[in-house]
DNA sequence: AGTAATCCCTGGCAGC
DNA sequence: TGCTGCCAGGGATTAC
């Protein structure tokens, strides 16, 4: 579940990488994640350069030129760097169990970007959620999904009066709000979480009853669970790697997420699992209360 | 218009 | 042990 740190990780790693490498070559081994016509996709990438690396909430955009490769990784998506030159590369490495080598390419590895110094580009998807789009770079403001996205946390126009301007009189729920992408680009699931947690807002409380207080408190956590999220190389629970193979340790810095029955850091209550808008949802019953309107 | 439910996918795991 | 069925969830689509 890549969330706008876990692309942010991926990007930061992929750009050194690839920078100023030309495409010379395109794999496609599942065209159903193809946003293009299979030949387009081809034709379109081949032959340019990567000259930047940009994220839009969770979108990644390696752009080559005039045209941008769009990237969601969804649930399950990986996309990784493979060089050559260094043969202990995620490509490479060993299973734990049997020591034998593990091919660079299994059954989910569904796109290959090879580059002209002989190293790839791998996308791997095991749920096939993910979806790749090339864009004209020139037209990137007209992509439909990446202008329909809201306001970047990590933004310097992140203000707390941009965030309270998109708050309205909206009596629905404020995890489902924060989740809607419209709003604020880049939250998911686990960063909801936290963010609501640190917040100390329960996630039913509707967008409209939250003080003025709360509001602050808020527009504070969001950034800050974010930013730590970047900080420990994103949270990999199971599929999540970072542009080289390795996983994040943010899963180990969680407070609420995937914590049920462990006790609250902030007050010693055991953390509850619950469902809000159909997802599993992450609380402290103490520290986060449904307090009547 | 705004909000809510449905669907896409597969691997892992609980339960019998 | 081996099978069944459920769960994870982002966002496009459909429904209300």
């Amino acid at each position: 579940m890549p969330e706008l740190p876990e692309v942010e990780v991926l990007r930061r790693g992929l750009h050194p990488q690839i920078l100023g490498l030309t495409v010379a070559a395109v794999t496609v081994r599942e065209p159903h994640l193809l946003q293009n016509a299979v030949d387009d996709f081809q034709q379109r990438l081949i032959g340019q350069a990567f000259t930047d690396t940009q994220r839009r909430g969770k979108y990644l955009l390696l752009v080559a030129g005039p045209e941008t490769l769009v990237v969601h990784l969804r649930m399950t998506g990986q996309l990784t760097y493979h060089d050559i030159q260094r043969p202990d590369s995620p490509g490479f490495m060993r299973q734990p169990l049997t020591g034998l080598e593990r091919h660079p390419i299994d059954r989910h590895t569904h796109v290959i970007v090879s580059l002209a110094n002989g190293c790839a580009l791998y996308y791997r998807d095991t749920r096939k959620f993910g979806r790749l789009q090339v864009w004209p770079t020139s037209q990137l403001k007209h992509h439909p999904a990446l202008s329909a996205l809201g306001i970047e946390p990590l933004d310097s126009a992140f203000t707390f009066q941009a965030f309270q301007s998109r708050f309205k009189h909206s009596q629905r729920a404020i995890k489902p709000w924060l989740l809607d992408q419209q709003h604020i680009a880049g939250l998911g699931n686990i960063y909801c979480d936290e963010a609501l947690f640190h917040a100390q807002i329960h996630p039913l409380r509707a967008v409209s009853s939250l003080t003025l207080i709360e509001q602050k408190r808020l527009f504070q956590a969001i950034p800050h669970v974010l930013q730590k999220g970047i900080a420990f190389g994103g949270t990999t629970l199971r599929d999540y790697v970072q542009s080289d193979g390795q996983r994040g340790s943010h899963q180990d810095e969680l407070l609420v997420y995937g914590c049920q029955g462990k006790l609250c850091t902030r007050c010693g209550t055991p953390i509850q699992k619950l469902v809000v808008a159909q997802r599993g949802t992450h609380i402290c019953p103490t520290c986060q209360q449904n307090k009547k309107r």
